[in-house]
DNA sequence: ATTAATGCAAAGTTTTTGCATCCTA
DNA sequence: TAGGATGCAAAAACTTTGCATTAAT
């Protein structure tokens, strides 16, 4: 069976991933990874995150047609701001969703739930 | 100043989504829409959707990297299912977050909110 | 008649992928 | 040293855009 390895990408991208409270998209990522891992590429980049997320380990939100990457997967909320599509958080929740979690509903078997707030930031504004 | 015209392209893509209870793609659109007009193109086709969001006469919901769009622009909850990606509608909402509506918090000015549910729908069980 | 909107096709963006090579276990 | 992971570059997928032409007002 498929062995999964430990490498100096993944250990370095996690790592930064853990270290930022921005939500960077893979270019972000790419970029900031690249100043201790000069060699490595993108598309290195988009399949360690791809597979982060497969696994549970990173959470994403869509913002202006790209993916961003957030490492804290607590349920917590994102306001987009709809002029810098900057991501942030914001640690408060939905009861109501969060009771439906696990739960069979008429339309099927919800697993998790995401919130999203758009507006404008204190920085745009 | 600026006129808007009113066209037979914008006219049937508005039948179309106000007849449907799906959430179409931009090529969904495009492929049924194409079947009453069968020379418009998909250029059009993204136009038209890119100006009814931004008028505000329809919402979008991002699945597996494409765009969905919803006719319905009354506050509601999408379900999607991660393995088909289908869009479904729940009528239910957050009060939490409706209160937060054109608030100004910590973080910037909220002007809206989406809820998004995820799992697997009835027909993928 | 004006000029906004369309059709067409080319180009832009973001993300994925094939394959030879590298490196972890 | 076996085979999972990477780097590189090409390609795929989705969306946007320039421009000549069409058509709404």
């Amino acid at each position: 069976m498929a062995q999964e390895r430990l490498t100096s990408q993944k250990q370095i991208i996690t790592d930064y991933l853990m270290s930022v409270k921005t939500h960077p998209t893979a270019e972000q990522v790419y970029l900031a990874v690249r100043k201790k891992l000069p060699r490595i590429s993108q598309g290195t980049v988009y399949r360690i995150l791809n597979g982060f997320e497969e696994k549970g380990l990173v959470q994403t939100i869509p913002a202006e047609g790209k993916t961003h990457f957030d490492g804290d997967i607590s349920s917590h909320t994102h306001f987009i701001c709809e002029k810098c599509s900057n991501v942030y958080d914001v640690f408060d929740t939905c009861s109501k969703c969060k009771k439906l979690e696990n739960k069979k509903t008429k339309v099927g078997k919800i697993k998790n739930f995401k919130i999203y707030l758009y507006g404008i930031c204190k920085k745009c504004m």
